[in-house]
DNA sequence: ATGATTTATCTAATAAATCGATAATATGAA
DNA sequence: TTCATATTATCGATTTATTAGATAAATCAT
């Protein structure tokens, strides 16, 4: 049988590659500098090899350690979710769950299916992060998040995934632009050109592009919008036209504005809302439940909200 | 900061939960039964969660129980992984590897390359074990195995997977079989029907069902080899044809019988031999250096070995 | 030189793990 | 019933591991 270290010098190990520095790593540990000292060159006899490079100037992490480091992490990590499993599962539905949505999701789902978990769940806090869709994955593979609610198709292998609707896209213009003539409205590529996307990092122009066909990036030249608000304004303003979620349109997002919106014919293009987690999360039930009240709210299509406006 | 358990506890655990029984698994664990109980109330009081149903007749475990062990395994199994890949490291190309290889690679490949590896790594020792492919992924994930060699197309999702060359699909029949007429060597649908399979769960016999374009299974009551060598000797008696790897061929198994093998028109239908390991291998180098020599023995195509026996 | 900063080491105190013996309880045999 | 056996839990003593604090040693800026 192996002789393996204690978790607690694989922490402390994390500590001092995360400070490079003894002394802050023993404050970040609630130890002191002594202890660390020691629990590391333990750790570094066992394992018959040398972690950190280290002189009383500097402080870093030999190719090894650097190795030993993201195991030492995944382990660590492992063993939290596995006591906050044990913990979580003796009482389900209590305590605070860490949700991430994107932008462009996160004003037009949750008004609506918000407060509908506090009325079902009144013991389960939900705390809530806007952020892009690569931030919000990374810092769930980083345990600062739970659970996160993004759009897909989007890289998830390793996670947990629940698809929960179909959003499809609209196109957005002005009253009297020549892309809204005919009954069926099409997407073809000439119209391409005139599409407005958002800036860079934002899903939705991922799947914008995709949606006519164009995995190429556009002329540098040409303004992005840093939100649909701003997007919208930019459509307004005759700069262009825009595809628009369902979601957002049925959210009200055009009210008070001068722009009108219609379905693409199909098969429409859409993007896929779904709820993902860590695979190992300690929240299965309350993954299960979050997914379950978004399903139910949208089941059957998307209903318009009225009162929406424009400043939301 | 949370309070972790400690990697004894939860081996403790694991013993128990696999010789549900306190008495043998501190045997196992080489303590005495009263630590193994106290380790378990420990771990039990940490967690607020009762693992281990038990009185002095029964022990058996709580579904929280059982989804908490399969954690615990997996984060022993990542600490044993740390350690041995950080001693590992110290001294690479030394120590023994445990290579898993299938029945219809192991017989051609083994003895070309298990020399020149003596040769190059004098340091290093290889313990071999034959078996199906799904055993062989199967020890792999248990830790009971640090290598495996199979052929491609299998699913191999979370491993590490270096695919090392391709193996083409030689057709087997008697000298005088119609089969083998033409220039060209065609495998049509028709000739299906007379192809001789290995038995279920060989993956030669999925290859070569998908080969020839069949998922379906082949009537039950046809007779079904064994082996590549009673294969053989069923198209010898005149039962059918069969598929038959380059590699095979090229290593003489054929040689002292009457069979006759042709390579297939392009595009050959063909496997893909891999070498394969957990992602969190320990043996990074040995890995590498596995690779290469098998790569380096048969880049350029495969070449015949004389003298190879039937009997083999 | 001097003082500040940093990692390593030593020692004593504390906490944790372990063992052996024993208790408690159920089962099956005599 | 009574006894032997097998099982897990608990107690006390001992060993081992962890920790803090004081101090050493090295380096740097002043």
């Amino acid at each position: 049988m192996m002789n393996l270290p204690s978790l607690r010098q694989l922490r402390y190990f994390v500590a001092i590659a995360q400070e490079l520095n003894f002394t802050r790593a023993a404050e970040a540990c609630f130890v002191g500098q002594s202890t660390l000292s020691a629990g590391l060159k333990e750790l570094e006899e066992l394992l018959a090899t040398r972690l950190v490079e280290r002189d009383r100037q500097n402080v870093a992490l030999t190719p090894i350690g650097l190795e030993v480091l993201a195991r030492a992490k995944i382990i660590l990590a492992a063993s939290e979710d596995l006591v906050e499993f044990a913990i979580a599962v003796g009482k389900p539905m209590t305590g605070t769950i860490r949700l991430g949505v994107i932008p462009t999701i996160a004003p037009f789902l949750l008004p609506k299916v918000m407060p509908q978990l506090r009325a079902s769940f009144p013991d389960l806090k939900i705390a809530l992060r806007e952020d892009l869709t690569s931030n919000l994955l990374a810092k769930l593979a980083e345990h600062q998040l739970d659970f996160a609610l993004i759009a897909l198709p989007y890289e998830t292998s390793g996670l947990m995934v629940k698809e929960l609707f179909n959003d499809e896209f609209w196109l957005v213009a002005k009253e009297n632009d020549s892309a809204l003539k005919g009954k069926q409205v099409h997407l073809p590529a000439n119209m391409a050109e005139r599409l407005l996307l958002l800036e860079e990092g934002h899903c939705l122009r991922e799947h914008t592009l995709q949606a006519c066909k164009r995995s190429d990036i556009r002329h540098a030249d040409s303004m992005e919008a840093t939100s649909l608000l701003t997007l919208l304004q930019m459509v307004e303003s005759g700069m262009g036209i825009a595809l628009l979620p369902e979601m957002a349109v049925k959210g009200g997002l055009l009210n008070g504005s001068s722009l009108v919106a219609r379905p693409l014919s199909p098969p429409a293009p859409k993007r896929i809302i779904a709820l993902v987690a860590r695979s190992s999360t300690a929240h299965i039930d309350e993954f299960e439940a979050l997914s379950a009240a978004i399903e139910e709210h949208f089941k059957g299509g998307l209903r318009v909200t009225r009162g929406m406006r424009k400043s939301i």
